[in-house]
DNA sequence: CGGCTTACTGAGTACTTACTAGGTACAAGG
DNA sequence: CCTTGTACCTAGTAAGTACTCAGTAAGCCG
């Protein structure tokens, strides 16, 4: 009774499939924040369709999770514990080189602001979490934790937005001089 | 032939309809962004329907540009050319009063990063016109002026996000004393 | 080969999206 | 009073929204 059911899309273990989700979902949350995105458009990236993407996150908000839990464990790693100053320097520098998760984050991090975005808890514990570790590393100086945090962000925003004007590198190590001085 | 037409509503000059719709309209970038307004909803708040919302803006877009040229325009005043310590602090001390409309800019700002967002030219050259009179004002340090706008744009979100851990006003002096050192 | 799990599909639901066409009623000017 | 401009309406369109249901086939274990 029913059509000929096409099977000419590749059909990947589910590890694999949810990577590729993750990697597409966050281009495109990049491009257009969460509440822009699409399934549609997910699951085309993907070569799938949208039950088949559905059979896998859930949910929209499923896919979300799913990129924010794919990303921390990739981040959790590298935290190792220098001196602020240095550890801020190898941040940047990798930083540098993936823009694309870095206007994730930052489109999602403005986005989710509002207090029911579905990704508003987990930004304010990761931001709690890393001002922490950071005015640790700053032997308790709190205010200067949250300045380089700030600094941090800042010149992101306009290395993203200006890649030819800004080399984020000298930036932040023009910025690092004067933060870390005295 | 039609319905009875219900004219139950309000009928206001333009002006005054407008400057409504773009209050209306800010509330719900700085919720759900540029990507996640609906004109319903916009409508909604404004007590009228879609059509009727529409003969004023004309679009979607156009709805975003009333938006962004009528907060341009109460705006400019106030950026009378003291120097840059002290216009800084003033321009703080008036964000700390209208969470509101940082917020719209703080999503907007991010959202905006994708080069296709309608929004993404008036951004930038926003931002350099900024950096542009910052850097005047610096003396002609640019790097500084991009410091500075950066800590600002950082130390507001962190205020946004969690306004019961940061005093906005506090932490820019604390990090103005530390940008403006030496 | 037989049976089980599971990745995935087609079809459909109920709703929302931005936007248009064409008309109605209010207000101001002659 | 009558005309003209305009603020706003109803009705509708074509497309997109997240999501559900029931079924199908590919891969693995025995």
């Amino acid at each position: 009774m029913s059509q000929p059911f096409r099977r000419d899309r590749a059909r990947l273990p589910a590890a694999e499939r949810r990577k590729q989700i993750v990697e597409v979902t966050s281009r495109l949350i990049a491009e257009y924040g969460f509440w822009g995105l699409s399934m549609q458009d997910v699951a085309d990236g993907c070569g799938l369709t949208v039950p088949g993407l559905l059979h896998h996150v859930g949910s929209k908000e499923g896919l979300l999770i799913a990129v924010l839990e794919e990303r921390d464990r990739s981040d959790m790693t590298e935290m190792t514990g220098q001196d602020l100053k240095t550890l801020c320097a190898s941040l940047v520098r990798r930083n540098a080189r993936q823009p694309e998760i870095v206007r994730l984050f930052a489109v999602l991090d403005a986005e989710s602001l509002a207090p029911d975005h579905p990704a508003h808890d987990y930004f304010r514990t990761r931001e709690r979490r890393a001002i922490a570790s950071f005015t640790e590393l700053a032997g308790g100086d709190e205010a200067l934790a949250r300045q380089v945090v700030a600094m941090m962000d800042g010149l992101q925003i306009q290395w993203l937005r200006d890649p030819a004007e800004a080399d984020l590198v000298k930036a932040w190590d023009d910025a690092a001089e004067r933060l870390f001085s005295e």
